[in-house]
DNA sequence: AAATAAACGCAATTCATTTGCGTTTGTATT
DNA sequence: AATACAAACGCAAATGAATTGCGTTTATTT
């Protein structure tokens, strides 16, 4: 795998969300791409070398949002967290039968793209769009596994 | 049920978890165990009539949390929100098995106190101390069931 | 290549939450 | 029941993430 094929499969991603192709969008999608936990602002400045300004940072996820491409996971800080989505999702519809891990410790979050669906037929009524899972505890390297 | 009996209740409850009986953190109880759902503290403020200064409202939360007697729940506008434990929590100890259901158009949060228990074996090497549920979707009423 | 729309950077604003501090109220002790 | 101490409270001010306005630059469309 060369750049230049992963720098044309990120442009023709954009492409396929209706998004635009600047500079620091495309690192973004690579950024999400490569990093495979969700992702902070900071941790996205982080990423850039703060080469960027922060507003850039808040007006592209929001884009990204709309269009489907990534979706916000919650955060123990009440903190704008996302990740990548891993469905095809669209601006009206997003399903994610996704789970995250955060760690108490190192504050990381794995995410858990195959968790076992878990059986809510009990929600008679309920018409259930979008399922998010947080699991908190150690992860494997704070446990000392 | 007469008050006096109820009231006696929330103060014995607010002794066991070695919290300060004020009126108002001995409403604040009342509010979370009349309304069975997740609250921010809006919706607090609400309860009260506004009788009662922000802050206080905060710092309450604050000790009822670190004592176990609630658990933030996460908010879609990452707002602060609180639900009462139903679990015997402590300071150390969280032991969720915690669901809660957010309808995208009343905004409405549900406690999902008996979701079903997912099978996470397949996270070798993880400690899970919390698990949140939270899923997204139209509730009973907003679906027209 | 020109016209139009979107992205960008900067400064200023908003709004939830936190902090400091003096006062009041609850709690423990005598 | 009176006193002493700690915690809760209210107000004002501070913090910090997120948002908004606006002029400039860059991408997209024709």
């Amino acid at each position: 795998m060369n750049n230049n094929k992963n720098k044309i499969n990120f442009v023709s991603i954009l492409n396929q969300y209706e998004l635009s192709k600047t500079p620091f969008r495309i690192n973004l999608l690579r950024i999400f791409h490569e990093s495979k936990k969700s992702l902070s602002i900071d941790e996205i400045l982080n990423f850039t070398n703060q080469s960027i300004n922060k507003v850039t940072v808040y007006r592209a996820l929001e884009s990204f949002e709309k269009k489907g491409l990534i979706h916000q996971v919650p955060d123990k800080n009440n903190l704008k967290r996302y990740s990548l989505c891993t469905n095809q999702c669209s601006i009206n519809e997003h399903n994610h039968k996704h789970g995250h891990f955060i760690c108490d410790n190192c504050n990381e979050t794995f995410c858990l793209d195959d968790i076992p669906n878990p059986d809510f037929s009990f929600l008679k009524g309920f018409y259930i769009k979008q399922l998010n899972l947080t699991l908190e505890g150690l992860c494997q390297k704070c446990n000392n596994y």
